[in-house]
RNA sequence: GCCGGAGUGGCGGAACAGGCAGACGCGUCGGUCUCAAACACCGAUGGGAGCAAUCCCGUGUGGGUUCGACCCCCUCCUCCGGCACCA
């Protein structure tokens, strides 16, 4: 929608001319996904169900509207859900422009219902530290409410109902000295004596003032006031000042605190400031606390003093009895407090799904029937944002009648967040020209959930979050028959421009991949972004290697395009491919000086063995390496099959053995370079398609080598190595390696301490030391 | 500040149930081809010593465990990501 007001165009335009332009863009890039399944979320056929899903959600009481304190992007005139608020900075996700709060009335998604089983992940395969993002933005807290009465003091404070708070801690209760609300708790007015009246309001006007930036920074020391009255400890009896503060936050918890300086930190730079008492009432056993020392922070061994009837009990045990003992008095109870907050869903925007409500004077906010979806967004709409919807001011989008009586009403004019579209397309998928309802439940059986997930690890809070949400909600209101929506999770690292910075239009750093793909081929693109580095990782862009990699392509053009008719070349006498002997390859085999070990096995095995081996090891390496997205060493792999093709044709290696690696080659290649192998694999009268074959099998049998090499080491230093049949016994293996002249000479004469012998793997040979 | 992830040649990166560090590719150097260049091909390429055989040093820092550590444990440093007074 920005996009387009920035280029004078109407944002449907701009989005199917996207649309167009990313199809033809991944056409040419050869990207093969099933179109017949293409779903568009900015088509009424698709946000007719987005909007009915907002239904099943609003009859369920988890949609609703609410007056709050919300976040909103100065910039692009709209509010945002906390999720994307982004950093300390708290940026809009979208523009990067600091955020401010509003009071706004907002529509909701309860999430917040559901935020104890979005901390089940027991059924996911996903990265941990997605999961830990998670669960540190759901943020729970297991602790206990605990009612504060106001203590008389003769004025009209003396009927207020006790102020209850919220702690993790409540063993330490007789340990708290003061008290805290925050600026902005409903009591407060209240609660504040005549006296202290002016202070008070000065500080909560300037607290409402401040930007949450400034409120939350660390560095600045605590502020707060004393508002003149008391509360009761219900434990004690004991009476404790009533202060405000901003470190205390209106959203979480009650938003008000028992102030316990000697085991918080936060409490105890305030009673330090304000010098108010700091009283140690948990302590290892057996330890004095210091007064002098700063805050006691919780330990296991940790034991209740100063506590009446309470003294002596661990801290574990006394938050139990504790917790008890309150709820006893009815005077609260366990509780449990979460970071996370419900989803706000309403835009004030042009370019989204219309909220399917219609507000009546006589009956109130309704539902629009499900017959009447989709609530379609009209095209003829001045979109230029101005902080309420565009649609305000289109009065035949505006005019409704109400579904109870008929009365004349008025539509609901926000939007709804892209991220609701995204919540559940990958449910649309399964049948996505349905019309009796969002999906084929039938189809749903067959497809869903998602085995395999990709994306980036920027959606962990948002996308991933909200998905798993709408899949619990939609589960528990009859309409789904799984828990989660993807199994399993993997995400891919981001390619960053050439600066390190995230690609963007501003920064103009961003590679555009067509410029590439006309130079060099869509093949050879799709193959340098696979071997540039892990999938996982990303990194900053950079196009050294892609020559590389199109030298690669160039050489496999070259390999398989004749077909090898006779050629003729020189074959050394291979040695003894049967049984060859073990032997040390240094120094002991003539002539042998400059030859790799692989050469010589090469050399033993014969040209022909040698490339079959190696051709049945990389289908085994590569096949793996693909199922573990490990595609950069896949290529490389395919890189060195291709090597080896090479030298078995220096070699003379047979026409049979040659064939064979080449047609691996072109069906392991294929999946990363579809249009090249496509052809060479016509050229060589293969049949039709490369794309439709069975997927190689390696062989066992020629997988194995005839021999194989065993470094052999002094004091874990390599001195020498050993090529040695497989079934070679450990005795001889062990005689060969002392034999060795360069082990001799590291043994000094002496004999070895003891030979470490891991079979197959090495032998090291230990010296007295 | 808290929670994650990562530090390997000139560069991208291999190798990680503890077992040959540097696969593969780029770049660089030398050579072949060419009138010349480009392309292509061949060879060399972690650092140091040596004519050589070979030896020493090397995976951010400093310790530790082990026959053996890029890998495990502890200390610190740097970079990237997330959260940010959540009581």
């Amino acid at each position: 929608e920005n996009a387009a007001i920035d280029r004078g165009i109407h944002p449907a335009d701009w989005t199917n001319a996207n649309i167009d332009r990313m199809r033809a863009q991944f056409r040419t890039m050869g990207a093969s996904w099933d179109w017949s399944r293409e779903v568009i979320a900015s088509d009424p056929a698709f946000y007719r169900w987005t909007q009915w899903l907002f239904l099943q959600l609003y009859r369920a009481g988890l949609a609703y509207k609410a007056m709050a304190p919300v976040d909103w992007c100065p910039k692009d005139m709209v509010v945002l859900a906390r999720e994307q608020v982004l950093g300390a900075e708290r940026t809009c996700w979208r523009c990067g422009t600091p955020v401010v709060k509003r009071d706004l009335e907002q529509w909701f998604l309860r999430i917040t219902r559901y935020a104890d089983e979005l901390l089940d992940f027991s059924q996911l395969d996903w990265p941990e530290p997605i999961l830990l993002m998670q669960t540190n933005w759901i943020g729970r807290s297991e602790g206990a409410e605990i009612d504060f009465p106001v203590a008389p003091n003769g004025a009209d404070t003396d009927a207020v109902a006790p102020i209850r708070v919220f702690t993790t801690r409540p063993d330490t209760i007789f340990g708290a000295t003061f008290m805290v609300l925050a600026p902005e708790h409903p009591l407060v007015a209240r609660l504040t004596i005549d006296d202290r009246r002016a202070e008070v309001e000065a500080y909560v006007a300037a607290a409402r003032r401040e930007t949450e930036i400034e409120r939350l920074s660390a560095e600045r020391e605590r502020s707060g006031i004393f508002i003149g009255s008391y509360a009761m400890n219900p434990l004690s009896g004991e009476r404790i000042p009533i202060w405000i503060a901003d470190y205390v936050l209106p959203g979480y918890g009650t938003g008000a605190i028992m102030g316990v300086p000697a085991h918080d930190e936060r409490d105890f730079d305030f009673a330090r400031r304000y010098e108010l008492p700091i009283r140690y009432v948990v302590a290892p056993r057996g330890v004095e606390p210091d007064p002098s020392a700063a805050f006691v922070a919780h330990t296991d061994d940790a034991v209740l003093i100063n506590s009446g009837a309470f003294t002596g009990m661990s801290a574990a045990e006394g938050i139990r009895a504790i917790i008890a003992q309150v709820a006893e008095q009815g005077m609260g109870g366990p509780a449990v407090s979460y970071k996370i907050r419900d989803w706000l869903v309403s835009r004030q925007r042009y370019w989204g799904a219309p909220i399917p409500i219609v507000y009546c004077d006589v009956h109130g906010p309704q539902p629009v029937p499900e017959l009447e979806l989709p609530v379609l967004l009209p095209r003829d709409v001045d979109f230029a944002p101005t902080g309420v919807s565009p649609l305000q001011s289109h009065a035949g989008f505006l005019a409704a009648t109400c579904p109870v009586g008929g009365e004349q009403a008025r539509r609901e004019t926000d939007t709804m967040d892209t991220f609701v579209d995204s919540s559940w397309y990958y449910l649309r998928y399964c049948s996505p020209r349905f019309e009796a309802g969002p999906w084929d439940p039938e189809a749903m059986r067959h497809w869903m959930p998602v085995n395999l997930y990709t994306g980036g690890a920027e959606h962990a809070v948002l996308h991933l979050l909200y998905s798993r949400f709408f899949v619990k909600a939609l589960r528990d209101l009859g309409h789904l028959e799984f828990d989660e929506p993807f199994m399993a999770l993997r995400n891919q690292g981001q390619i960053l421009g050439a600066d390190h910075h995230r690609m963007s239009k501003s920064r103009g750093n961003v590679v555009n991949p067509d410029e590439l793909v006309a130079r060099y081929g869509a093949d050879t693109v799709r193959l340098f972004l696979l071997f540039i580095g892990p999938w996982d990782q990303g990194g900053p862009w950079s196009p050294t290697g892609i020559e590389g990699v199109f030298r690669f392509l160039s050489r496999v053009w070259n390999l398989a395009q004749p077909p090898i008719t006779g050629s003729v070349r020189t074959v050394p006498a291979p040695i003894v491919p049967g049984m060859p002997p073990p032997r040390s390859i240094a120094g002991e085999i003539p002539g042998s000086g400059g030859t790799s070990a692989d050469d010589l096995l090469a050399l033993i095995e014969g040209s022909s063995r040698a490339l079959r081996r190696i051709t049945h090891q990389t289908i085994t390496a590569v096949t793996e390496d693909y199922e573990a997205l490990h595609f950069n060493t896949a290529v490389s792999k395919l890189m060195e099959l291709s090597n080896a093709i090479g030298d078995g044709l220096e070699a003379g290696a047979d026409d049979e053995a040659v064939q064979e690696a080449i047609d691996t080659l072109l069906l392991l290649l294929a999946p990363a370079a579809p249009h090249v192998t496509e052809e060479l694999w016509a050229h060589r009268g293969r049949p039709y398609s490369i794309h439709q074959q069975a997927w190689p099998v390696a062989d066992e049998n020629l997988a194995a080598a005839d021999l194989i090499e065993l470094p052999i080491q002094v004091d874990g230093k390599l001195r020498d190595r050993l090529l040695v049949a497989p079934d070679t016994s450990e005795a001889d293996i062990e005689r060969l390696a002392l034999a060795s002249v360069r082990v001799q000479a590291h043994l000094d004469g002496k004999p070895p301490a003891r030979v470490v012998h891991i079979p197959g793997r090495l032998v090291n040979v230990v010296t007295a030391r």
